[in-house]
DNA sequence: GTTGTGGTATACAGAGCTGTCTCGTTGCAG
DNA sequence: CTGCAACGAGACAGCTCTGTATACCACAAC
């Protein structure tokens, strides 16, 4: 039956790794090299070696297997590459911040770099109220709030403002990398260190 | 046959215009709100109220459409309106440049505002030889030599890495504002004021 | 052994995609 | 009037997509 009891429960889920782990980490590579759009079910199976059953036994659907994607990335690129090596890198709040773009830099340099899925993913899923639009956005949001508790470590004014200035730089030096400026990450640096000196005074002029 | 006089061209090339107008402009209408990858031909000839043969037979395929509506987005995106609108707001050129943020601002308040459709197809087709990238990549120059013209205007000392600093700011912002910051736009303009601040000091730093 | 469980393989439904083909119609030019 | 070019309507080929249904296999627990 479905009654599960928690010894079965761990064992099946134990077993059950193998399958997953590989649909997992095959949907990262597919989905953050190629976007989620232009990955198909049978595509990511085949490549992970699974029957297309079984990737619809640990996922719905497509949209849930997308979600897991989102959350993986955010564990495996916001939190343990980026957000580590930045603060890894910078001992200052202000230095940790700008190694951001030193962080970027070496990204873009990479023969598979494969610009930011969160964005992506939410230039992809253009209906409103989608839920891996949504869930894109709230990614994104997730990489803003950590800028913004380095912004208020480092004594700024309006941190919110700042963080949202500073993300823009972020992200639009990844899309200008995308686009083919290998040095986008130097320059958006240097674009940075200005709003970093002028430090709370450009936040709450109105 | 295949000859057509000269005379014929200019006759058939008039009496056509009422199907192609239609369908290039509801190519224009369809892909900068939806994306080309999301509209299908044949959702676009309906919409059109054009037969899909007319339109294979102005277009020989999706992708030139494509092509032809990205050259349709700069006609009347980058240069009808973003390029005339800032030139006209700004007596400077750093007045004109700072005022590309004020055009933004209002565009992001529209109700059916779009994004930007040349990072949109660029983030679409990831693969990187393709006509349509390309493409996309030499819109995304064409408005930054706008920026650089402006900018050697203003005396900058390094005009194309400023203008590609500024155009990170663009980008940046016109995705934050997808992402849903309205203020995208002010917040924006405030960190582009410091760059012009600081001058061609910037840029020509080893 | 029996039973359940996770996995495999494969076929399939139903939809959408690009692109082609045919036939009929309209409307203008000579 | 004749002929031709553009256009419309619709069927169709061939593919891909998501999601489901079925039957079989391996293995561990009892």
């Amino acid at each position: 039956m479905r009654t599960g009891l928690p010894a079965h429960h761990h064992q099946s889920a134990t077993r059950s790794i193998g399958a997953r782990e590989r649909i997992d980490r095959t949907a990262y590579q597919l989905f953050s090299r190629h976007g989620i759009r232009a990955i198909g079910v049978d595509t990511l199976a085949a490549r992970a070696g699974v029957a297309k059953m079984t990737l619809y036994r640990h996922y719905p659907s497509k949209d849930e297997l997308a979600l897991a994607f989102l959350r993986r990335r955010e564990e495996l690129w916001t939190r343990s590459w980026l957000q580590r090596d930045a603060e890894r890198r910078g001992r200052t709040p202000g230095a940790k911040l700008l190694a951001i773009f030193d962080v970027f830099d070496k990204w873009f340099r990479r023969s598979d770099f494969e610009g930011c899925s969160f964005v992506k993913t939410l230039l992809e899923h253009g209906e409103r109220g989608h839920r891996v639009r949504i869930a894109a956005v709230r990614h994104i949001d997730t990489i803003r709030t950590f800028v913004k508790q380095l912004a208020k470590e480092a004594c700024m004014r309006d941190p919110d403002g700042f963080a949202r200035q500073w993300q823009m730089l972020m992200m639009g030096c990844i899309v200008a990398a995308y686009a083919g400026d290998l040095d986008a990450a130097k320059r958006a640096k240097k674009a940075a260190s200005l709003l970093l000196a002028a430090g709370g005074r450009t936040g709450r002029r109105k």
